[in-house]
DNA sequence: ATCATGCATGAACATCTGTTCATATGATGA
DNA sequence: TCATCATATGAACAGATGTTCATGCATGAT
């Protein structure tokens, strides 16, 4: 609301509300923490990943079978899941020549839990 | 484990854990809900994206203030709630000459913060 | 009415993303 | 050892994505 003067050569730009933008300011995340955030949520924001994820919400399960529910192959679910596990949202773990893959903790099923209720909760 | 005779035309092709793959398959959410779902994702997996989110968890902020606090364009961040809009992910009110963004719900600031701890749990 | 301001939008562009195909690795069993 | 299977990886390609620049469209002040 208020009306900057903006004489000053502090606040070069025409700001409409530099008392909320101060506040905000300061308690804005570090750059760092913020981009693994978003790297985050990117990962989940894939049809395909969040397939393979939703899935494993349910159980372990190994690439071969991962690609079969999906009716994918198995290249590209390998993939979705290097790149799930760099970013650390999903964990594996060998047995023979398989390998499992389940969600790395439980914040990322609440994560997809969460999310769901918002979905549905919109449509009304 | 088990391994598949797989002579039947049932199961044409070759699959690991047949009896994981039907349990999982029987719990999918449907197709309509997993895309709209990795869309909300997708929404949060943007850094210019999550910085105006997490701004917005602190408090309301009008469109000029957002440019400013991030120092991009008005234009760069108006483009990107139209698109945080358009997901539901955010939603607006306007006063004047002034367009008002916050949060759609508390589902979005929590899955924020969840997020967040589990990012911040990973640094060990 | 005219002008400046806050915001929205369209086009254009470079970059990023996800898939496919081909090939490689590594473990198992004959 | 050799063949086979589960998975991984690299290259290459089409399509998606985010920014910039230019422009349009309201609102409010003069």
């Amino acid at each position: 609301m208020t009306k900057i003067p903006l004489p000053d050569d502090i606040c070069a730009e025409r700001c409409v509300h530099p008392e909320s933008i101060a506040r905000v300011k300061q308690n804005m995340i570090d750059e760092r923490e913020r981009l693994e955030l978003a790297e985050l949520f990117k990962m989940l924001g894939d049809p395909t990943r969040m397939r393979i994820l939703e899935a494993l919400t349910r159980e372990e399960l190994c690439v071969c079978d991962l690609a079969q529910l999906m009716d994918v192959s198995a290249s590209a679910v390998s993939h979705q899941l290097r790149l799930l596990r760099a970013a650390r949202v999903v964990r594996f773990r060998k047995e023979g020549k398989n390998v499992f893959y389940a969600l790395d903790d439980a914040h990322v099923a609440r994560l997809i839990f969460e999310a769901l209720e918002h979905v549905r909760e919109g449509r009304k």
